[in-house]
DNA sequence: GAGCACTGC
């Protein structure tokens, strides 16, 4: 057994930080001495990990500290060494689990196989992970449990004291997501009621200390482990080094105008300068990277000796798995990669062999806009914490050069330290209903990790009431509000699933459903649009996207569930093999609440109902006289248009309900269904009033 | 006739 602090025994050093008030630690033991007999490679293999030396230290911190925030850039081993450490010292005893989340499932199953695997268990028994549509654990058998946030937040519903758990670790705390913001939120107020609970943030290095400010204790809750017994409630930070190699880093002496040209020419320098290595060059989206393959193509060509060196790839969400995949092959001899990718190879994916990075400065992010109830994206600068991401990317094999295409000028005096956290870019509903849901009555004064505006909040609010998921004091309404926040939908979408309950036509609505929980069922081909567009023709219904859908689920049933048959009609097969499966998870939670699965064999009207229930508030009417099929919507007056990508394209119908919008130079309704202005007052009539034929009001309230 | 950074339940 491996030396560790044990409560009763000499306690590990400690130094105050100089920084003031944070307890830091520094290792006094000669490490990784060997107190085995004899040590198998994967023992050894941990006890190499930087993240070693400071296990006495964490063990020691976690018992004497309510939070305990650990610092560390990547490759410190943290995420699969300290819940093992944790088990070692006995937080998993009597029947206790030791919780570690992570923000993506990719990142929860391959960390849970690997801690396994190091343990000598098989995975599902001692070691388990729960991600949406995966339950790989054992109650009563499970100590260390690696689950996604979103999961942890579910569990919440059941079990708000999170009773079984001893210590939850919170992984990569500083992405700031907003299912990681409402669980901190939520666990901070866990811990007054359970102060043996112990809580482990890790995070890098610039966001640590908006973390740590955030789990101190107000002054006057704030007591010391002196007079009372239990965790002192000021949380420490320990820091542990990473295995990085170092990155030098580059500047532009002079701003660019144009970032894309400055990115062709920075990549044509270092493969004319820098020895050999694959370079990573961030931009912001698709348009981008597909403009930059070409231009560095062209470039190739033209410089003539280089011909045929390069070997230029595009990477971005949107590609299909074959595309993806080009980037994850070994680099042929003679030749140097260039992978052009948007923000996914910042902390999606880990790409091996880069040893040049070149940082645009830019990224794709949301922005959301209480007012017209509107998520765009936008190009905006980064945050330095992201351009200190983006650089590391350089030194996972060897020490490597970041190319920023900023000056240091601009780093240093304008770039902020932290991005925006998603919680204050993002439209609400969602996360209201779940802190609703678990009881929390006072969201303006919910303890938020970064507040969002009281103009966002009360959106949300106002959505939900206007749903019948709150009533007038802001309370879930029973049973509807407590069944929209359990199905894991979009509210208005939830909602649209409960009332195809009441109009028999549950089992369209949950294919509805799930196919709009997907990113795009249809295959993005460049190139092939005609075709694409051709298959789209062969599923249409007049009566809208939705519908269409329903179309192409029961062709894909038909076919066996063939991925031929996709391919031939141009849909993603991956796609529709996730619409099986979310569709399968919400028919259980349907079922659970007592929704009766009935089917209204084409009776679409019910269908379009249904939708209509759900998403009132996205009705549009065509402008009389429109020849350009401008719409208006009848909530706020705002011009908005169907996309070129929905069935109803140039059919420009009357009424409709849009399931989002999206925002360019011209706002575009995504998923379109036709509609009757009647049914708008028939489904919501606290929302419209009829004024007339053809005519339909918004109550003001 | 246009264009979707990335996650998650």
């Amino acid at each position: 057994m491996a030396k560790f602090w044990k409560p009763g025994t000499e306690k590990p050093r400690l130094v105050e930080d100089e920084d003031g008030g944070v307890l830091f630690f520094y290792s006094t033991s000669s490490s990784s001495s060997s107190s085995f007999g004899y040590a198998n490679n994967l023992q050894q293999q941990r006890q190499r990990l930087p993240v070693f030396k400071r296990r006495d230290a964490i063990l020691f911190l976690v018992e004497n500290h309510a939070t305990t925030i650990v610092v560390g850039e990547t490759g410190s081993g943290k995420t699969t060494q300290i819940p093992q450490y944790l088990n070692e010292g006995g937080w998993a005893e009597s029947g206790h689990v030791i919780g570690c989340t992570q923000p993506r499932r990719l990142a929860v199953q391959s960390v849970a196989s690997r801690v396994a695997e190091e343990m000598g268990v098989k995975l599902g028994e001692e070691v388990g992970y729960v991600i949406r549509f995966e339950d790989v654990t054992t109650p009563g058998v499970t100590r260390i449990k690696f689950l996604t946030d979103g999961v942890l937040l579910r569990e919440m519903m059941d079990d708000p004291l999170l009773s079984k758990y001893s210590v939850i670790m919170i992984d990569e705390a500083h992405e700031r997501s907003i299912s990681t913001d409402i669980v901190l939120g939520l666990l901070k107020k866990i811990q007054r009621r359970r102060p043996e609970l112990r809580l482990i943030i890790s995070s890098a290095t610039i966001e640590a200390k908006s973390i740590a400010s955030f789990f101190r204790a107000s002054k006057k809750h704030r007591g010391g482990a002196t007079k009372e017994l239990g965790p002192k409630t000021e949380p420490a930070i320990v820091s542990v080094e990473g295995r990085g190699f170092t990155v030098e880093i580059n500047y532009i002496q002079e701003p660019v105008a144009d970032y894309l040209r400055a990115a062709v020419s920075t990549v044509m320098l270092i493969h004319k300068q820098q020895t050999v290595g694959d370079i990573l060059v961030f931009l912001t989206g698709q348009d981008d990277i597909d403009a930059g393959v070409q231009l560095l193509n062209e470039e190739a060509q033209s410089s003539g000796k280089s011909n045929g060196e390069l070997l230029v790839l595009p990477l971005y969400s949107g590609l299909s798995r074959a595309e993806q995949d080009l980037v994850f092959s070994p680099t042929p001899r003679g030749k140097r990669k260039i992978i052009i990718s948007t923000n996914i190879a910042e902390t999606s994916l880990t790409l091996e062999g880069i040893v040049y990075v070149v940082d645009s400065g830019f990224s794709k992010q949301r922005f959301y806009d209480p007012l017209s109830d509107i998520e765009n994206l936008v190009v905006a600068p980064i945050s330095k914490a992201s351009a200190r991401q983006r650089a590391g990317r350089a030194g996972r094999v060897r020490p490597g050069k970041c190319f920023r295409l900023y000056t240091e000028e601009y780093y240093v005096n304008e770039m902020s330290a932290e991005g925006i956290p998603e919680m204050q870019r993002s439209n609400l509903v969602s996360c209201i209903i779940q802190l609703k849901a678990l009881g929390i009555d006072n969201i303006l004064g919910f303890g938020w990790p970064s507040s969002p505006s009281p103009e966002a909040m009360i959106r949300a609010l106002e959505v939900l009431y206007s749903l019948g998921v709150l009533d007038d004091d802001a309370k879930l309404t029973s049973p509807t509000g407590f069944q929209v926040a359990e199905i894991p939908l979009d509210p208005m979408l939830s909602k649209a699933l409960l009332a195809s309950n009441e109009l028999g036509c549950s089992e369209e609505m949950l294919t509805i459903s799930a196919v709009l929980s997907v990113q795009s069922i249809w295959i993005s081909v460049r190139g092939a649009q005609k075709q694409l567009d051709e298959a789209k023709l062969r599923f249409a219904a007049a009566e809208g996207d939705h519908v269409t859908f329903l179309n192409v689920y029961k062709g894909f049933l038909e076919s066996g569930k063939s991925s031929k048959w996709c391919h031939k009609n141009f849909i993603n097969y991956h796609a529709m093999k996730k619409v099986l499966e979310t569709r399968e998870q919400l028919k259980k939670t349907a079922q659970r609440l007592g929704i009766v699965l009935k089917s209204c064999d084409r009776d679409i009207q019910v269908i379009r109902k249904a939708i209509t229930a759900g998403f009132f508030a996205n009705a549009c009417h065509l402008e009389p006289y429109s020849h350009e099929g401008k719409y208006k919507t009848v909530r706020t007056s705002q011009d908005v248009y169907i996309h070129p990508s929905s069935v109803l394209f140039r059919v420009n119908p009357k009424w409709v309900v849009y399931h989002s919008l999206v925002s360019t130079d011209r706002r575009y309704m995504r998923n379109v269904v036709t509609i009757d202005p009647t049914w708008l007052v028939e489904v919501a009539p606290h929302y419209y009033q009829y004024q007339g034929p053809g005519s339909i009001a918004t109550l003001t309230r």
